[in-house]
DNA sequence: CCTCATACTGGCCGAAGGTACAATGTAACC
DNA sequence: GGTTACATTGTACCTTCGGCCAGTATGAGG
Protein backbone atom coordinates (compact mmCIF):
# COMPACT_ATOMS: atom_id res chain seq x y z
CA UNK A 1 0.00 0.00 0.00
CA UNK A 2 1.44 3.49 -1.23
CA UNK A 3 0.89 5.94 1.29
CA UNK A 4 0.92 9.95 0.95
CA UNK A 5 0.13 12.55 3.19
CA UNK A 6 -0.75 16.38 2.34
CA UNK A 7 0.56 18.55 4.35
CA UNK A 8 2.73 21.26 5.35
CA UNK A 9 6.41 20.88 6.69
CA UNK A 10 6.34 20.61 10.20
CA UNK A 11 6.57 18.11 13.00
CA UNK A 12 4.17 15.43 11.51
CA UNK A 13 6.52 14.17 9.31
CA UNK A 14 8.12 11.92 11.76
CA UNK A 15 4.84 10.27 13.16
CA UNK A 16 3.91 9.69 9.36
CA UNK A 17 7.19 7.67 9.01
CA UNK A 18 7.05 6.11 12.18
CA UNK A 19 3.74 4.37 11.08
CA UNK A 20 4.77 4.31 7.49
CA UNK A 21 8.31 4.07 6.49
CA UNK A 22 7.98 4.44 3.12
CA UNK A 23 5.31 7.04 3.35
CA UNK A 24 5.78 10.34 1.19
CA UNK A 25 4.58 13.96 2.03
CA UNK A 26 3.62 16.46 -0.53
CA UNK A 27 2.41 19.95 0.05
CA UNK A 28 -0.68 20.48 -2.38
CA UNK A 29 -3.17 17.99 -4.24
CA UNK A 30 -1.69 18.97 -7.50
CA UNK A 31 1.59 17.70 -6.77
CA UNK A 32 -0.01 14.57 -6.27
CA UNK A 33 0.31 11.71 -9.35
CA UNK A 34 -1.24 8.91 -8.05
CA UNK A 35 -1.39 6.81 -4.76
CA UNK A 36 -3.33 4.07 -2.91
CA UNK A 37 -4.32 5.59 0.29
CA UNK A 38 -3.89 9.58 0.22
CA UNK A 39 -3.89 11.61 3.85
CA UNK A 40 -4.62 15.02 3.87
CA UNK A 41 -3.85 17.45 6.86
CA UNK A 42 -6.52 20.27 6.44
CA UNK A 43 -5.56 22.02 9.38
CA UNK A 44 -4.18 25.14 7.04
CA UNK A 45 -7.42 24.92 4.64
CA UNK A 46 -10.38 26.78 4.59
CA UNK A 47 -14.00 24.68 4.45
CA UNK A 48 -13.53 26.14 0.56
CA UNK A 49 -10.40 24.37 -0.17
CA UNK A 50 -11.35 20.93 1.80
CA UNK A 51 -14.05 20.42 -0.54
CA UNK A 52 -11.93 21.02 -3.49
CA UNK A 53 -9.26 19.18 -2.23
CA UNK A 54 -11.86 16.24 -1.91
CA UNK A 55 -13.04 16.42 -5.22
CA UNK A 56 -9.57 16.62 -6.76
CA UNK A 57 -8.70 13.40 -5.37
CA UNK A 58 -12.43 11.52 -5.80
CA UNK A 59 -11.33 11.76 -9.18
CA UNK A 60 -7.94 9.47 -8.70
CA UNK A 61 -9.79 7.04 -7.17
CA UNK A 62 -7.44 7.29 -3.85
CA UNK A 63 -8.49 6.11 -0.72
CA UNK A 64 -8.75 9.18 0.85
CA UNK A 65 -8.23 10.41 4.58
CA UNK A 66 -8.89 13.42 6.33
CA UNK A 67 -7.26 14.48 9.30
CA UNK A 68 -8.25 17.11 11.22
CA UNK A 69 -7.01 19.58 13.97
CA UNK A 70 -10.55 19.90 15.49
CA UNK A 71 -12.51 17.27 14.46
CA UNK A 72 -16.45 17.34 14.75
CA UNK A 73 -19.61 15.50 14.11
CA UNK A 74 -20.24 18.76 11.02
CA UNK A 75 -16.89 18.01 9.47
CA UNK A 76 -16.92 14.37 9.77
CA UNK A 77 -20.22 14.31 8.41
CA UNK A 78 -19.13 16.65 5.85
CA UNK A 79 -15.79 14.91 4.57
CA UNK A 80 -17.50 11.51 4.73
CA UNK A 81 -20.14 12.65 2.47
CA UNK A 82 -17.80 14.43 -0.22
CA UNK A 83 -15.92 10.69 -0.55
CA UNK A 84 -13.27 10.39 2.27
CA UNK A 85 -13.12 6.97 3.79
CA UNK A 86 -11.84 8.01 7.16
CA UNK A 87 -11.75 10.68 9.46
CA UNK A 88 -9.81 11.56 12.84
CA UNK A 89 -7.68 13.69 14.78
CA UNK A 90 -4.77 15.08 12.83
CA UNK A 91 -2.68 13.87 15.94
CA UNK A 92 -3.26 10.10 16.45
CA UNK A 93 -1.05 6.93 17.51
CA UNK A 94 1.08 5.70 14.35
CA UNK A 95 -0.69 2.90 15.70
CA UNK A 96 -4.02 3.96 15.27
CA UNK A 97 -2.95 5.24 11.50
CA UNK A 98 -2.18 1.74 10.68
CA UNK A 99 -5.05 0.44 12.00
CA UNK A 100 -7.01 3.13 9.93
CA UNK A 101 -4.79 1.35 6.83
CA UNK A 102 -5.66 -1.66 7.61
CA UNK A 103 -9.45 -1.15 7.89
CA UNK A 104 -9.96 1.24 4.42
CA UNK A 105 -8.07 -0.67 2.66
CA UNK A 106 -10.12 -3.74 3.21
CA UNK A 107 -12.52 -1.42 2.29
CA UNK A 108 -13.84 -0.32 5.58
CA UNK A 109 -14.48 3.05 6.63
CA UNK A 110 -13.06 4.81 9.98
CA UNK A 111 -14.24 7.22 12.30
CA UNK A 112 -13.58 6.70 15.42
CA UNK A 113 -15.80 4.57 17.59
CA UNK A 114 -16.49 7.94 20.11
CA UNK A 115 -17.80 9.63 16.83
CA UNK A 116 -18.96 7.04 14.75
CA UNK A 117 -21.21 6.30 17.63
CA UNK A 118 -22.30 9.93 18.08
CA UNK A 119 -23.35 10.33 14.04
CA UNK A 120 -25.30 7.03 13.94
CA UNK A 121 -27.60 8.40 17.27
CA UNK A 122 -28.04 11.21 14.70
CA UNK A 123 -29.22 8.94 12.33
CA UNK A 124 -31.07 6.92 14.84
CA UNK A 125 -32.93 9.90 15.87
CA UNK A 126 -34.17 10.92 11.99
CA UNK A 127 -34.57 7.44 11.14
CA UNK A 128 -36.61 6.36 14.24
CA UNK A 129 -38.60 10.02 14.41
CA UNK A 130 -41.90 8.65 14.61
CA UNK A 131 -41.84 5.80 13.00
CA UNK A 132 -45.39 4.77 12.43
CA UNK A 133 -46.75 7.44 14.27
CA UNK A 134 -48.22 9.62 11.09
CA UNK A 135 -48.45 7.62 7.87
CA UNK A 136 -48.44 9.91 4.67
CA UNK A 137 -48.98 6.64 2.51
CA UNK A 138 -52.59 7.31 3.85
CA UNK A 139 -52.68 10.10 1.48
CA UNK A 140 -53.45 10.09 -2.49
CA UNK A 141 -50.73 11.01 -4.72
CA UNK A 142 -53.11 13.94 -5.30
CA UNK A 143 -52.97 14.93 -1.53
CA UNK A 144 -49.22 13.91 -1.10
CA UNK A 145 -47.65 16.63 -3.82
CA UNK A 146 -49.67 19.13 -1.85
CA UNK A 147 -48.24 18.20 1.61
CA UNK A 148 -45.15 17.86 0.18
CA UNK A 149 -45.33 21.63 -1.22
CA UNK A 150 -46.74 23.20 2.24
CA UNK A 151 -43.58 21.01 3.73
CA UNK A 152 -41.38 23.89 1.68
CA UNK A 153 -43.85 26.36 3.25
CA UNK A 154 -45.80 26.92 -0.52
CA UNK A 155 -48.92 29.13 0.16
CA UNK A 156 -52.61 27.50 -1.26
CA UNK A 157 -52.64 29.89 -4.01
CA UNK A 158 -48.81 28.88 -5.34
CA UNK A 159 -49.60 25.27 -4.75
CA UNK A 160 -52.42 26.09 -6.88
CA UNK A 161 -50.41 27.38 -9.47
CA UNK A 162 -47.53 24.59 -9.40
CA UNK A 163 -50.36 21.78 -9.70
CA UNK A 164 -52.25 23.87 -12.61
CA UNK A 165 -55.41 23.75 -9.84
CA UNK A 166 -57.37 26.33 -8.54
CA UNK A 167 -57.00 27.24 -4.78
CA UNK A 168 -60.17 26.08 -4.26
CA UNK A 169 -59.37 22.52 -4.94
CA UNK A 170 -55.81 22.95 -3.00
CA UNK A 171 -58.27 23.61 0.11
CA UNK A 172 -60.17 20.74 -0.51
CA UNK A 173 -57.08 18.33 -0.70
CA UNK A 174 -56.07 20.25 2.40
CA UNK A 175 -59.03 19.31 4.37
CA UNK A 176 -58.32 16.06 3.40
CA UNK A 177 -54.74 15.47 4.32
CA UNK A 178 -55.83 17.30 7.83
CA UNK A 179 -58.59 14.81 8.55
CA UNK A 180 -56.16 11.93 7.27
CA UNK A 181 -53.26 12.98 9.31
CA UNK A 182 -55.12 14.16 12.04
CA UNK A 183 -53.59 17.61 12.02
CA UNK A 184 -55.31 20.84 12.32
CA UNK A 185 -53.76 23.31 10.07
CA UNK A 186 -50.82 23.60 7.72
CA UNK A 187 -48.07 24.56 10.17
CA UNK A 188 -48.46 21.18 11.90
CA UNK A 189 -48.62 19.47 8.70
CA UNK A 190 -45.54 21.16 7.70
CA UNK A 191 -43.59 19.90 10.88
CA UNK A 192 -45.57 16.47 10.16
CA UNK A 193 -43.85 16.02 6.72
CA UNK A 194 -40.55 17.77 7.25
CA UNK A 195 -40.15 15.22 10.34
CA UNK A 196 -41.73 12.30 7.56
CA UNK A 197 -39.24 13.31 4.65
CA UNK A 198 -36.28 13.11 6.76
CA UNK A 199 -36.95 9.22 7.54
CA UNK A 200 -38.09 8.89 4.51
CA UNK A 201 -35.91 10.53 2.01
CA UNK A 202 -32.96 7.95 3.01
CA UNK A 203 -34.02 5.12 1.00
CA UNK B 1 -10.74 -14.57 18.94
CA UNK B 2 -13.63 -16.91 20.29
CA UNK B 3 -16.59 -16.68 18.20
CA UNK B 4 -20.03 -17.14 19.13
CA UNK B 5 -23.79 -17.44 17.05
CA UNK B 6 -26.87 -17.10 18.67
CA UNK B 7 -29.41 -18.78 16.25
CA UNK B 8 -31.95 -21.00 14.96
CA UNK B 9 -30.59 -24.64 13.69
CA UNK B 10 -30.46 -24.17 9.99
CA UNK B 11 -27.86 -23.93 7.30
CA UNK B 12 -25.86 -20.96 8.35
CA UNK B 13 -23.78 -23.43 10.71
CA UNK B 14 -21.84 -24.70 8.09
CA UNK B 15 -21.63 -20.98 6.42
CA UNK B 16 -20.06 -19.82 9.81
CA UNK B 17 -17.79 -22.64 10.52
CA UNK B 18 -16.10 -21.88 7.44
CA UNK B 19 -15.66 -18.49 8.62
CA UNK B 20 -14.60 -19.64 11.66
CA UNK B 21 -13.79 -22.98 12.51
CA UNK B 22 -13.84 -22.57 15.73
CA UNK B 23 -16.85 -20.99 16.15
CA UNK B 24 -19.71 -22.10 18.74
CA UNK B 25 -23.78 -21.55 17.66
CA UNK B 26 -26.39 -21.66 20.86
CA UNK B 27 -30.11 -20.82 20.54
CA UNK B 28 -30.48 -18.17 22.93
CA UNK B 29 -28.59 -15.30 25.00
CA UNK B 30 -28.93 -17.24 28.16
CA UNK B 31 -27.47 -20.05 27.13
CA UNK B 32 -24.39 -17.98 26.31
CA UNK B 33 -21.74 -17.92 29.47
CA UNK B 34 -19.17 -15.39 27.31
CA UNK B 35 -17.51 -14.50 24.33
CA UNK B 36 -15.10 -12.41 22.66
CA UNK B 37 -17.21 -11.91 19.84
CA UNK B 38 -21.07 -12.33 19.47
CA UNK B 39 -22.83 -12.85 16.20
CA UNK B 40 -26.70 -12.31 16.56
CA UNK B 41 -29.03 -13.56 13.83
CA UNK B 42 -32.26 -11.79 14.66
CA UNK B 43 -34.13 -13.18 11.96
CA UNK B 44 -36.37 -15.27 14.18
CA UNK B 45 -36.73 -12.07 16.64
CA UNK B 46 -39.07 -9.53 17.76
CA UNK B 47 -38.09 -5.74 17.81
CA UNK B 48 -38.73 -6.15 21.71
CA UNK B 49 -36.24 -9.32 22.07
CA UNK B 50 -34.06 -7.35 19.79
CA UNK B 51 -33.49 -4.75 22.19
CA UNK B 52 -33.37 -7.29 25.51
CA UNK B 53 -31.13 -9.14 23.86
CA UNK B 54 -28.28 -6.33 23.14
CA UNK B 55 -29.25 -4.71 26.77
CA UNK B 56 -28.54 -8.98 28.05
CA UNK B 57 -25.16 -8.75 25.87
CA UNK B 58 -23.93 -5.35 26.43
CA UNK B 59 -23.27 -6.30 30.17
CA UNK B 60 -21.14 -9.18 28.97
CA UNK B 61 -18.87 -6.61 27.27
CA UNK B 62 -18.91 -8.66 24.03
CA UNK B 63 -18.24 -6.92 20.55
CA UNK B 64 -21.60 -7.36 18.81
CA UNK B 65 -22.15 -7.81 15.67
CA UNK B 66 -26.10 -8.39 14.79
CA UNK B 67 -27.21 -10.33 11.54
CA UNK B 68 -30.53 -9.17 9.79
CA UNK B 69 -32.15 -10.70 6.91
CA UNK B 70 -33.99 -7.36 5.66
CA UNK B 71 -31.15 -4.85 6.66
CA UNK B 72 -32.58 -0.90 6.60
CA UNK B 73 -30.78 1.87 7.98
CA UNK B 74 -33.63 2.34 10.72
CA UNK B 75 -32.71 -1.31 12.40
CA UNK B 76 -28.88 -0.09 11.30
CA UNK B 77 -29.12 2.80 13.57
CA UNK B 78 -31.29 1.00 16.21
CA UNK B 79 -29.10 -1.71 16.62
CA UNK B 80 -25.43 0.61 16.60
CA UNK B 81 -27.48 2.90 19.23
CA UNK B 82 -27.69 -0.37 21.60
CA UNK B 83 -24.06 -1.47 21.31
CA UNK B 84 -23.98 -3.44 18.47
CA UNK B 85 -20.37 -3.06 16.93
CA UNK B 86 -20.95 -4.42 13.38
CA UNK B 87 -24.62 -4.93 11.40
CA UNK B 88 -24.80 -6.41 8.44
CA UNK B 89 -27.08 -9.23 6.19
CA UNK B 90 -27.28 -12.29 7.48
CA UNK B 91 -26.04 -14.32 4.63
CA UNK B 92 -23.06 -12.20 3.79
CA UNK B 93 -19.52 -14.28 3.01
CA UNK B 94 -17.50 -16.14 4.95
CA UNK B 95 -14.93 -13.71 3.97
CA UNK B 96 -16.55 -10.84 4.62
CA UNK B 97 -17.71 -12.29 8.64
CA UNK B 98 -13.46 -12.88 8.54
CA UNK B 99 -13.41 -8.92 7.41
CA UNK B 100 -15.88 -7.69 9.91
CA UNK B 101 -14.34 -9.85 12.92
CA UNK B 102 -11.06 -8.63 11.99
CA UNK B 103 -12.36 -4.57 11.77
CA UNK B 104 -14.94 -5.11 14.92
CA UNK B 105 -11.80 -6.99 16.70
CA UNK B 106 -9.40 -3.54 16.11
CA UNK B 107 -11.74 -1.46 17.49
CA UNK B 108 -14.01 -0.13 14.54
CA UNK B 109 -16.88 -0.77 13.75
CA UNK B 110 -19.08 -2.20 10.44
CA UNK B 111 -21.73 -1.47 8.54
CA UNK B 112 -20.74 -2.11 5.12
CA UNK B 113 -19.98 0.85 3.11
CA UNK B 114 -23.06 1.41 1.16
CA UNK B 115 -25.40 1.08 4.90
CA UNK B 116 -22.53 3.39 6.10
CA UNK B 117 -22.67 6.25 3.97
CA UNK B 118 -26.60 6.20 3.66
CA UNK B 119 -26.55 6.99 7.45
CA UNK B 120 -23.54 9.47 7.05
CA UNK B 121 -25.40 11.05 4.60
CA UNK B 122 -28.57 11.41 7.15
CA UNK B 123 -26.16 13.09 9.58
CA UNK B 124 -24.30 15.29 7.28
CA UNK B 125 -27.95 16.41 6.39
CA UNK B 126 -28.66 16.94 10.32
CA UNK B 127 -25.30 18.41 11.57
CA UNK B 128 -25.06 20.50 8.43
CA UNK B 129 -28.18 22.09 7.34
CA UNK B 130 -28.53 25.41 7.05
CA UNK B 131 -25.17 25.91 8.93
CA UNK B 132 -25.14 29.44 9.29
CA UNK B 133 -27.71 30.24 6.93
CA UNK B 134 -30.23 31.22 9.41
CA UNK B 135 -28.90 32.47 12.94
CA UNK B 136 -31.62 32.13 15.46
CA UNK B 137 -29.58 33.46 18.20
CA UNK B 138 -30.18 36.69 16.46
CA UNK B 139 -33.70 36.63 18.06
CA UNK B 140 -34.01 38.11 21.55
CA UNK B 141 -35.28 35.73 24.26
CA UNK B 142 -38.94 36.91 24.33
CA UNK B 143 -38.82 36.16 20.35
CA UNK B 144 -37.05 33.19 20.78
CA UNK B 145 -39.56 31.86 22.80
CA UNK B 146 -42.26 32.77 20.36
CA UNK B 147 -40.30 31.13 17.22
CA UNK B 148 -39.91 28.16 19.48
CA UNK B 149 -43.72 27.07 19.75
CA UNK B 150 -44.24 28.25 16.96
CA UNK B 151 -41.79 25.59 15.48
CA UNK B 152 -44.37 23.32 17.56
CA UNK B 153 -47.12 24.21 15.98
CA UNK B 154 -48.53 26.60 18.25
CA UNK B 155 -51.01 29.38 17.06
CA UNK B 156 -50.94 33.03 18.68
CA UNK B 157 -53.91 32.51 21.47
CA UNK B 158 -51.88 29.72 22.30
CA UNK B 159 -48.54 31.01 22.37
CA UNK B 160 -49.95 34.26 24.31
CA UNK B 161 -51.83 32.10 26.78
CA UNK B 162 -48.94 30.47 27.52
CA UNK B 163 -46.26 33.17 27.93
CA UNK B 164 -49.03 35.32 29.81
CA UNK B 165 -48.97 37.88 27.22
CA UNK B 166 -51.94 39.28 24.72
CA UNK B 167 -52.40 37.92 21.24
CA UNK B 168 -51.66 41.60 20.08
CA UNK B 169 -47.98 41.23 21.48
CA UNK B 170 -47.28 37.67 19.93
CA UNK B 171 -48.22 39.14 16.53
CA UNK B 172 -45.49 42.31 17.80
CA UNK B 173 -42.99 39.76 18.55
CA UNK B 174 -43.45 37.38 15.41
CA UNK B 175 -43.28 40.77 13.15
CA UNK B 176 -40.05 41.33 14.43
CA UNK B 177 -39.37 37.28 14.19
CA UNK B 178 -39.77 37.86 10.54
CA UNK B 179 -37.78 40.59 10.09
CA UNK B 180 -34.85 39.51 11.38
CA UNK B 181 -34.97 35.93 9.85
CA UNK B 182 -36.31 37.30 6.52
CA UNK B 183 -39.01 34.84 6.50
CA UNK B 184 -42.38 35.26 5.21
CA UNK B 185 -44.76 33.90 7.38
CA UNK B 186 -45.22 31.10 10.42
CA UNK B 187 -45.25 28.12 8.20
CA UNK B 188 -41.17 29.34 6.94
CA UNK B 189 -40.00 30.29 10.37
CA UNK B 190 -41.68 26.68 12.02
CA UNK B 191 -39.33 25.16 9.09
CA UNK B 192 -36.57 26.97 9.66
CA UNK B 193 -37.08 26.58 13.49
CA UNK B 194 -36.91 22.86 12.81
CA UNK B 195 -34.07 22.87 11.13
CA UNK B 196 -32.15 24.90 13.23
CA UNK B 197 -33.13 22.86 16.13
CA UNK B 198 -31.84 19.50 14.54
CA UNK B 199 -28.64 20.74 14.08
CA UNK B 200 -28.06 22.34 17.25
CA UNK B 201 -29.26 19.59 19.50
CA UNK B 202 -26.47 17.53 18.02
CA UNK B 203 -23.70 19.45 19.91
C1' DC C 1 -30.95 63.47 30.58
C1' DC C 2 -31.39 61.27 26.48
C1' DT C 3 -31.18 57.40 23.53
C1' DC C 4 -31.77 52.74 22.35
C1' DA C 5 -33.21 48.03 22.81
C1' DT C 6 -36.67 45.28 24.73
C1' DA C 7 -41.27 44.15 26.07
C1' DC C 8 -45.87 45.04 26.00
C1' DT C 9 -50.57 46.82 24.26
C1' DG C 10 -54.49 48.87 21.27
C1' DG C 11 -57.41 49.43 16.90
C1' DC C 12 -57.93 48.74 12.13
C1' DC C 13 -57.97 46.15 7.89
C1' DG C 14 -56.85 43.40 3.96
C1' DA C 15 -55.12 38.87 2.86
C1' DA C 16 -54.87 34.14 3.64
C1' DG C 17 -56.52 30.03 5.74
C1' DG C 18 -60.08 26.76 6.67
C1' DT C 19 -64.97 24.85 6.89
C1' DA C 20 -69.74 23.89 5.34
C1' DC C 21 -72.77 22.63 1.79
C1' DA C 22 -72.79 21.72 -2.24
C1' DA C 23 -71.88 19.81 -7.58
C1' DT C 24 -69.48 17.31 -11.71
C1' DG C 25 -66.57 13.94 -13.97
C1' DT C 26 -63.69 9.73 -14.27
C1' DA C 27 -61.91 5.28 -13.38
C1' DA C 28 -61.99 0.97 -10.90
C1' DC C 29 -64.61 -2.79 -9.03
C1' DC C 30 -68.44 -5.99 -7.98
C1' DG D 1 -75.68 -0.63 -13.43
C1' DG D 2 -74.40 0.81 -8.91
C1' DT D 3 -70.93 1.79 -5.64
C1' DT D 4 -66.72 3.79 -4.17
C1' DA D 5 -62.54 6.47 -4.34
C1' DC D 6 -60.45 10.27 -6.43
C1' DA D 7 -60.03 14.82 -8.40
C1' DT D 8 -62.01 18.99 -9.43
C1' DT D 9 -64.66 23.52 -8.71
C1' DG D 10 -68.17 26.89 -6.83
C1' DT D 11 -70.27 30.18 -3.14
C1' DA D 12 -70.57 31.69 1.27
C1' DC D 13 -68.79 32.44 5.81
C1' DC D 14 -65.87 32.75 9.69
C1' DT D 15 -61.22 32.71 11.79
C1' DT D 16 -56.54 33.63 11.81
C1' DC D 17 -52.72 35.99 10.27
C1' DG D 18 -49.82 39.81 9.58
C1' DG D 19 -49.00 44.61 8.48
C1' DC D 20 -50.28 49.42 9.37
C1' DC D 21 -50.99 53.19 12.46
C1' DA D 22 -49.96 54.19 16.95
C1' DG D 23 -48.64 54.34 22.54
C1' DT D 24 -46.45 53.03 27.38
C1' DA D 25 -42.83 51.19 30.45
C1' DT D 26 -38.25 49.67 31.87
C1' DG D 27 -33.42 49.16 32.13
C1' DA D 28 -28.72 49.80 30.17
C1' DG D 29 -25.35 52.93 28.60
C1' DG D 30 -23.33 57.28 26.77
Amino acid sequence: MEHVFISKPGTMRERWREAFPKAVVVESVATLIEAEMVWLDISYLEPAEIADALLALASKRSLVVVLSPTPSEAEAAQVMARGARGYSHLLVSADTLRDMSSVIGRGGIWLGSELMIRLLKISERVVSRDLGEVDLSELTSREFSVAEMVGRGASNREIGEELGITERTVKAHMSSIFEKLGVRDRVHLAITVLKSVSAASVS
